[in-house]
DNA sequence: GATTATTTCTCATACAATGAAAAATATTGC
DNA sequence: GCAATATTTTTCATTGTATGAGAAATAATC
């Protein structure tokens, strides 16, 4: 959660109440009214009015004593995403059929970009006994290491890069994406070309990452899907067939879209990202 | 989200920041910040800044034009939630296994209490064909109906029933749990004698339900243990025997969050509930 | 690169958030 | 079941910050 963190920072305005969301972590999944309140530096007054609206609103809820932990609204909300992202709908099945066709042990990643950063939204894992992927759903994945976010960096906007170059000039070079910004947009355009990413061990070590893009109806990006696999079962030949197999995976992904019972999420157009 | 919704209505405050968040259904999973505006009855700028406060925490992001949908902190907390929850951690392998044991066309539900809703938190399908369960995931069941529900209000503190029987008589009596508080009582306590709730067709028509309760270290309820199968494939010794499984699974439960590596959530201890 | 759509900024006003202490309500121990 | 303690809500005067209209800036689209 460092990023949520970091960006609430950075508001302008004082909005404490959601503050309090964030404090909520892998480390400290509960807390009490009264630790809350120490660590947002609010009186413990305000910071019961916050819990009341945040319990009201089903965010959180009490267990244990004075404690309290995340709450149903959060279940609620990640089965709307599950029902009603038209791309990770359509992605279900697909990745079903191609975990499949998959060496064994591998796995496959449906991720997401969410403005500025890219999420595993959807994980199957195949058959074959497998360490578990360190980017499993829920996790913010680095944007500048490891295929998925390759793929998706590859196909934003000019402007978009431009940006991002500009603020992480140091995260760039030191993932190896080009020591200035002609030669970031340069390897850009190669994967652009290539149609797909493939990295050795950089985000999970001894495991291949595959990753292919996936675009909305206006080829603007939405995410992308990746297949994992060992590098023990991989030579070229193998890496060769099951890019073809990710990047028809992705195609079929965008077609699904398309066609599929677009009933609740109309038209996901052009994706907004960082200035 | 009805009881989302209700709830935030009757909260005093004029918090309309959070309202922003239960716009989002399934029915409209993306709101401009026009719309938004106009449904909620502020001007465009504050929404403008609701937007962005909101967007700042990751609970919504844009998509398409001016359109937003739910955000990756969704994501990321029900991960956390996953993650963290000691029953939902303790009872993942229970009921894998548990399910391989059952008949086929069965379904395994966890569902927590939370406050005074009750929610499936998760769900294992098991072999053979079968059609999905009406209350999967992240969906708030109702409190009065279905073996998952009435189990668990078997259990609850009497202060809390008292205040449930006086906010909901009709609902009760219709859900046929008792004509009056005597009534309801005494239908409770005999569910608590059997151990178990069985129910037939209750929510989903052609199927049973067997649900049993899980208790925490002090003997507070937390939630209960469901298995739904096949109103063909069960007769009465087929039904004690799964009542049977599915008790002693809620007991592994327990078991498991006993020992369990609590590293990450204390002790829960009782849970709060309805005034 | 020009036009249009979307978002942020500015600023005066009013309304609502804030904290301390008291009151009410739960929870716990006997 | 009742007394003692912990937790939560209320009260109320004060300050502060949210609010809305329009202008300015920025981003998206052609």
């Amino acid at each position: 959660m460092a990023i949520m963190v970091e960006r609430a920072r950075r508001d302008s305005s004082g909005d404490r109440m959601l503050a309090v969301l964030e404090l909520f972590t892998v480390e400290r999944p509960q807390w009490t009214v009264e630790a809350a309140a120490e660590r947002i530096g609010v009186s413990a007054t305000t910071t019961y009015r916050y819990f009341k609206r945040l319990t009201g609103a089903g965010l959180i809820s009490p267990i244990a004593g004075a404690s309290y932990a995340l709450g149903p609204a959060i279940v609620q909300m990640d089965r709307l995403i599950q029902i009603c992202d038209p791309m990770l709908r359509a992605a279900r099945l697909v990745m079903t059929e191609l975990v499949q066709r998959a060496a064994e042990g591998s796995t496959i990643l449906l991720c997401r970009l969410f403005h500025d950063r890219v999420m595993c939204v959807h994980l199957v894992v195949g058959r074959g006994p497998q360490p578990p992927v360190s980017y499993e759903r829920g996790r913010l994945m680095p944007l500048f290491r490891g295929a998925t976010s390759k793929i998706i960096l590859a196909h934003l906007p000019t402007r978009t890069l431009k940006s991002l170059f500009a603020r992480h000039a140091a995260e760039i070079v030191e993932a190896g994406l080009g020591a200035g910004w002609e030669d970031f947009r340069r390897a850009l355009a190669r994967l652009r070309r290539a149609g797909a990413c493939v990295t050795h061990g950089e985000l999970d070590a001894g495991r291949i990452g595959i990753a292919a893009p996936v675009f909305d109806r206006e080829r603007a990006i939405l995410g992308s899907l990746s297949l994992v696999l060992p590098a023990a079962r991989a030579d070229e030949g193998v890496i060769a067939r099951f890019q073809a197999l990710t990047v028809a995976g992705a195609r079929e992904i965008e077609r699904a879209m398309a066609n599929g019972s677009v009933s609740h999420q109309p038209s996901p157009a052009r994706m907004k990202v960082a200035r």
